[in-house]
DNA sequence: TTAAATGTTTAAAT
DNA sequence: CATTTAAACATTTA
């Protein structure tokens, strides 16, 4: 599910609490979510949270690392330890930290049947939650991780490069420029919403040939690559429509609110141009535009 | 019942 | 070889 801002924005809130921390035990509730050897992790001190991509790496004492993946829909919830002076009180959601994929499970009791790893801390834990079981969790030397095939295989962070680079990456493939942004072995980290939209700000369409953008077209798209991200990580991410029981306990981002153009199928442009926006399917990916300011 | 969902990989077809 | 399409991976929701 979560793409850059939405890791980003738990790397952001984990960052506060988690260093100084220890991993008293790991247990894995499905192996399938599970890679590694946990008993490295056990017993360390966590150092710092970190983020490749949309792939967070939460750092060890001892050069070992955590590595989580939440694909679709991986979610990670920390549930601080209960204070002494509230041991009657009625088990709630708040002091939370949830991030990822927006479900119940935000604020409905824990492990719930979608937990798939825990991490039991020397104060607090942390869930791991995927309903799909696309994600992963990863334990292992920081080498090791550091080393993967799918880390290693990373094209540049949109932030990390500048507008004649995006240009030359982006303008060697002959393919649609929407796929080539979602290619994270191109770009990494812009998946489909943030593509859509950046598509949208750039007045780019989604099926142009990437290395047929005209004029100043790369850099605008550059640009807005960028603004939506960057608008992404400062409204905390996108936490989807079915989220309004968890913004009611103000958990969750609020990008959704700001879509140009993902989930806004048959609404009006917000550009007002008349243009109504339409969906079809990219490389089996939902892809929205207008059809008048996005040609 | 069918389709689609913030991701990635693989195989088969062009 | 480059590219495209479809399917696969589970589950839930519309």
């Amino acid at each position: 599910m979560p793409e850059l801002p939405e890791i980003e924005t738990v790397r952001l809130q984990l960052a506060k609490v988690l260093p100084g921390k220890k991993i008293r035990k790991i247990e894995i509730l499905k192996l399938k979510s599970f890679q590694g050897k946990k008993e490295l992790a056990e017993g360390k001190e966590v150092i710092g949270v970190k983020r490749m991509a949309k792939v967070l790496l939460i750092d060890l004492a001892g050069d070992i690392d955590i590595a989580i993946h939440f694909k679709m829909t991986g979610q990670l919830v920390f549930e601080p330890a209960v204070q002494k002076s509230t041991k009657y009180e009625v088990p709630s959601a708040k002091g939370r930290i949830v991030g990822g994929h927006p479900t119940k499970d935000f604020t409905g009791e824990l492990p719930s049947k979608h937990t798939r790893v825990i991490f039991r801390l020397d104060s607090g834990t942390l869930y791991f939650n995927d309903q799909r079981l696309f994600g992963w969790v990863m334990v292992n030397s920081e080498f090791k991780i550091q080393n993967l095939k799918f880390l290693q295989n990373l094209g540049p962070e949109p932030f990390d490069i500048t507008g004649e680079e995006f240009e030359k990456l982006v303008s060697r493939s002959k393919r649609p420029i929407k796929l080539v942004l979602m290619d994270q072995t191109v770009i990494s980290g812009v998946g489909n919403i943030y593509a859509n939209d950046a598509l949208w700000e750039a007045k780019v369409n989604p099926r142009r040939l990437a290395n047929t953008l005209r004029g100043n077209q790369y850099k605008e798209l550059y640009k807005s690559v960028l603004g939506v991200l960057r608008e992404g990580i400062r409204y905390g991410g996108a936490t989807a429509a079915d989220a309004k029981y968890i913004n009611l306990h103000g958990l969750g981002g609020h990008y959704q609110e700001h879509f140009r153009t993902y989930d806004r199928e048959g609404e009006e442009c917000l550009r007002e141009d008349g243009g109504i926006i339409h969906k079809f399917s990219l490389g089996g990916r939902g892809t929205y535009f207008c059809p008048v300011c996005q040609r």
